[in-house]
RNA sequence: GGAGAGAUGGCCGAGCUGGUCGAAGGUGCAUGACUGGAAAUCAUGUGUAGGGGAAACUCUACCUGGGGUUCGAAUCCCCAUCUCUCCGCCA
């Protein structure tokens, strides 16, 4: 969310910023609203002033044994006009607390403009689309060969988008999960996390997946748990509410989860394989930042989910997301893509993003520069590091051999127990 | 799931027979004095958010969260959450 105070000061910026966003704000009533707030809250604390010491008034009164029942009648007065000031504010902070909820976060500057994907901007690319002396197959069909994914039971034991690993196939997802966590924690300097898969509502909010996004989640019914779309969630409200210390900036965290997503409007989208699932494991990169370090960790942060498709040998692509194509909460989001022969095309593997002070106002996030400074927002980052079931997609399809069966990459050798699935 | 106890400032901890309590005391931290330097000691300061003010400063709110009683609530009542102990159950 953005700063009351900043969107007061600077109303045509955030509706400039938003228009990037192609989202046709007017903060008309917002600060109509946020005037009203103020004219309200100066009446009914100059009356609580007064209440306050009234009150002690008819405190020394009766301890001096004197009537002070004329007193207390005004008292009484005075309450019930504090009662209709508080009420009426409590309406006025709701709804300026909604448009503030619900208004997206400010584009970084270095982000291109644009109305949609067709104007992200390719940054660099590694590797090349391998080049098959067969007609290579989609990963969905390699899988049902090997008969390490297994599509039909997972309909049959849950429903559309779940999917069954068997063998080699459960095999390749815990390797490539574990692949990640210790390239990442031995390597790259994250801690690593085990979060709940489900979460409260408040840690949605302080991440901004409520209350906009409430549709993409899965609820719990009868409860505040929601499972969680991303183990950015758990581990970004790890600090919720605390303040940290500039020294122990910046933190990084490195996290495995399941994450669960209703995939509400991709209705007919990827139905088959592994791309679109409800359910899918991914790890991911957490950071908290010092503000005016946030954009150099965004590189590191991308380099090294990078690196994880560059140990596996698996060609990508990294794009700047247009502003038109960012997420909610993001200033600034790098997308990796990678190779899909099946698809003869690159897809999404990885997003990357600085969130700047967006997350850490929601979710109370600050730190002190010293012992008697005044609290400040971190900047919070997070990318995933990487998807695990599309990583298992893009391994089939590019490391697929033409007698049907698929080479397991170097790094993996270890984790697998052996250098092919047959 | 049943019974009971509890939640106070960075931490510990008093207050909880309602008013002088933003809250004793300790500790931690900061600044200064002392010292060659440090320790110890002494002095002073030290929560967050919001409103007003050029500033000094001042007002309001916050003692887990939400309601209520009252002229007035950290203190009384109700609800929720969490923690601890005992019992039950369970991986």
């Amino acid at each position: 969310m953005l700063d009351l105070k900043f969107v007061r000061a600077n109303p045509q910026v955030v509706v400039d910023a938003l228009a990037k966003r192609g989202n046709k704000l007017s903060l008309d009533s917002f600060l109509q609203l946020e005037t009203e707030r103020r004219v309200i809250l100066t009446d009914a604390e100059a009356k609580k002033a007064q209440r306050n010491s009234l009150s002690k008034e008819v405190g020394k009164l009766k301890q001096a044994g004197q009537d002070a029942e004329a007193l207390m009648a005004q008292v009484r007065a005075l309450g019930d006009a504090i009662a209709v000031l508080d009420n009426r504010l409590k309406e006025v902070e709701d709804s300026l607390n909604d448009c503030l909820l619900n208004i997206p976060n400010i584009p970084h500057e270095s982000v291109p403009v644009g109305k949609d994907d067709s104007a992200n901007q390719e940054i660099r690319r590694f590797g090349q689309p391998p080049v098959f002396d067969f007609e290579p197959l989609n990963h969905w069909d390699i899988g049902e060969q090997l008969d390490i994914l297994d599509f039909a039971r997972g309909v049959k034991i849950s429903g559309a988008r779940f999917t069954v690993y068997k063998g080699l196939g459960a095999r390749l997802e815990r390797s490539v999960v574990n692949f990640f966590l210790d390239l990442h924690t031995q390597k790259h300097g994250y801690k690593e996390i085990f979060p709940p898969f489900m979460v409260n509502s408040n840690s949605m909010l302080g991440t901004g997946q409520l209350p906009k996004f409430k549709e993409d989640m899965f609820h719990i019914e009868g409860t505040d748990y929601y499972l969680i779309p991303t183990a950015e969630v758990p581990v970004t409200n790890l600090h919720g509410g605390e303040i940290l210390e500039a020294e122990q900036l910046p933190i990084k965290y490195a996290a495995y989860s399941a994450c669960f997503r209703a995939e509400a409007g991709a209705a007919g989208r990827d139905t088959r394989g592994l791309i679109r699932q409800h359910q899918f494991n991914k790890v991911e990169l957490v950071k908290f930042s010092l503000p005016e370090n946030s954009y150099a960790e965004l590189e590191s942060l991308t380099n090294d989910a990078e690196d994880v498709l560059q140990k596996l040998g698996l060609p990508y692509r990294a794009v700047c997301l247009s502003s038109g194509d960012m997420g909610f909460s993001s200033a600034k989001t790098y997308d990796l893509e990678v190779w899909l022969p099946g698809f003869n095309n690159y897809r999404e593997i990885s997003s990357c993003s600085n969130f700047e002070d967006f997350q850490a106002r929601r979710a109370n996030i600050r730190f002190r520069r010293s012992n008697n400074a005044k609290p400040e927002y971190v900047h919070t980052l997070n990318g995933s590091g990487v998807a695990v079931g599309r990583t298992v997609a893009a391994i089939l399809e590019n490391y697929q051999q033409a007698d049907g069966s698929v080479k397991v990459p170097e790094v993996l050798i270890p984790y697998m127990g052996c250098d092919v699935i047959a």
